[in-house]
DNA sequence: CTGAAAGCGCTTACAG
DNA sequence: CTGAAAGCGCTTACAG
């Protein structure tokens, strides 16, 4: 049980008497090395049992063969989807995955980003919490590609890979007003950040659209921050007939407050809410949500962080994707 | 912007006129190093901007900085508030975290095992899928400690921090048996893993203590089999009073049936269930559940963890954490 | 207390 | 096509 001594490149070289580069050559796919010794050097790595050292790799290499993924919080059920999917693949292609959370504090990002430039990580897929970080292009003047992900970052050279907000947004308002809804109010998130800045703004967009005055609270993408903002809106005589919440954290929040206000929904308020989470379905009342392609996206980000790596592309790109309705009892539309 | 040159420690040297290995022993806090050697190393370092190279660290010390968690799914929230807490603490710490998902399969533990074998991870906190993998042992004889959360593994020279889940069906038996019910099923997780089998153990004893049949289904720890479970349970005639359920995921599914069934709980079926998900407070019904102290639990095995990192400890500890009580409209018991 | 030297296990320009 | 040698940037036993 357990290799009492680890092999070296040197054991297997001698074992297949041939030099460490040989085999070295071998083990990295070069085409050059006669079909002899390819034979000669494979034999004696199955034979020995020999794995390469990971360690002496990265350092000869000066890149360590794992991807950073900087998300605020993977308790939430958004970001834990997200990092499941990249962990699934990048373990498949033998990469490992190191999670940092921001809790949306720039501070503990640049911390963060600060320690994925030391450790010289093959590529990070970045939440922004601060897009006019500086480390980000620390990052990218060091050639570590970065793939902004449900947030834009400052620096050009950076890939993106976005939902479209503001169409979500105007998704939103169109089934509450479809349902006769006029007193609509927007639960946002933090407006400093782009998910929260795009979809307020596509919200005020679509409700001047119709003519309707767009109100809006600022949970800061927070459970307490959604409850928050909304308890005392309830409470007040005019209080809106609607909500649209901006993330799944926020709603449950929002759920909470209005079972304190002695309310139901969707009889006494509507609702509408941002994410999609496992969940969204069995609450009371279902919500009517906006889906993001999680998973996709985030095979994406991995994808266009992978043609960064292999130098297979090197200007920048963004893709946008749409967000899917889901209609449930709590928009009071079905 | 971006520095143009890595310093090394041969740059820190010269400019403090010492030789690399009292930069070195200064850096790591060698107390013979004098006090004159010392202001001049820091000074050197400070105007440097100095940062050790993480790679060349690693390769010297055959270890890196790095722990590796492996759970069976990131996505359940039981497991990204366990790995959420785990990361706070060791980034703190300077360490980085590795994640790695079973999906509760034996032949992925093993491999992402072997990969943190490989990666000479500093430690590994493992839920494992597979209490009797190889892979466990061959961590130990490396010397990197291995700490079981949830479930415990066949080698005793690994650490264990466990809920008890004896006691946490036994409490949820007399909620329900409290309240008049005879016809109790139990939703079980796989019975081949210990979480599984000592929940539905502790069960059976606690039914057969009241003299009441203890009849129980599998769903195998999954929102698929949690409903498919039950679907057809729900349809008999002489369909349970109650149901205990094995585990969140498996509480999703189950409320899909319920539904399906067009059956209300706790009316029609009164519900208890372990784990306590930020949404269980406001699912229809609102969940009576058995918290897991996941957080403090998962705090105590970072403890554990670095106890034998440093070598402070050397025997290994099992810690036992109790269930938390959270009564709620669903077991109809308020 | 401090330094010179060896070495961790690879990879890769350079010769041949 | 293959090998000898240098070197990635540290740490640490060994001398002094």
């Amino acid at each position: 049980m357990g290799s009492v001594q680890r092999k070296t490149i040197t054991d297997v070289a001698r074992r297949a008497s041939v030099s460490p580069a040989t085999v070295s050559r071998v083990l990295n796919g070069d085409e050059s090395v006669g079909a002899g010794y390819q034979r000669r050097v494979r034999r004696a790595v199955e034979e020995l049992g020999y794995r390469p050292n990971r360690l002496a790799q990265n350092l000869r290499r000066q890149r360590s063969a794992a991807i950073g993924v900087v998300v605020s919080d993977i308790e939430n059920p958004h970001f834990s989807e997200m990092v499941r999917a990249v962990e699934d693949q990048a373990y498949g292609r033998g990469y490992r995955v190191l999670v940092c959370n921001t809790d949306e504090s720039p501070a503990k990002q640049a911390t963060y980003l600060d320690t994925l430039v030391e450790e010289r990580v093959l590529g990070v897929i970045l939440s922004p919490s601060d897009a006019h970080d500086p480390q980000i292009s620390a990052l990218l003047d060091n050639g570590t590609p970065v793939v902004a992900f449900d947030r834009e970052v400052d620096d050009r050279r950076a890939d993106a890979v976005i939902a479209d907000n503001l169409e979500g947004a105007r998704t939103a308002v169109e089934v509450l007003v479809r349902s006769g809804h006029e007193r609509i109010t927007f639960v946002s998130g933090r407006r400093d950040v782009e998910t929260g800045a795009k979809r307020l703004d596509g919200f005020e967009f679509a409700m001047r659209s119709h003519g309707l005055e767009a109100r809006s609270v600022d949970g800061e993408f927070r459970t307490d921050g959604g409850h928050a903002a909304v308890a005392g809106l309830l409470a007040s005589p005019d209080r809106p007939s609607a909500l649209i919440v901006g993330n799944n954290l926020m709603t449950l929040g929002v759920l909470r407050a209005i079972r304190e206000a002695g309310l139901r929904a969707p009889h006494d308020i509507a609702l509408v809410a941002f994410d999609d989470p496992p969940w969204a379905e069995f609450v009371d009342p279902p919500l009517t949500t906006l889906a993001q392609p999680v998973r996709r996206m985030a095979t994406e980000a991995m994808e266009l962080l992978l043609e960064r790596v292999t130098g297979a592309r090197t200007e920048p790109r963004r893709t946008v994707h749409p967000f899917e309705l889901r209609l449930r009892a709590s928009s009071g539309s079905q």
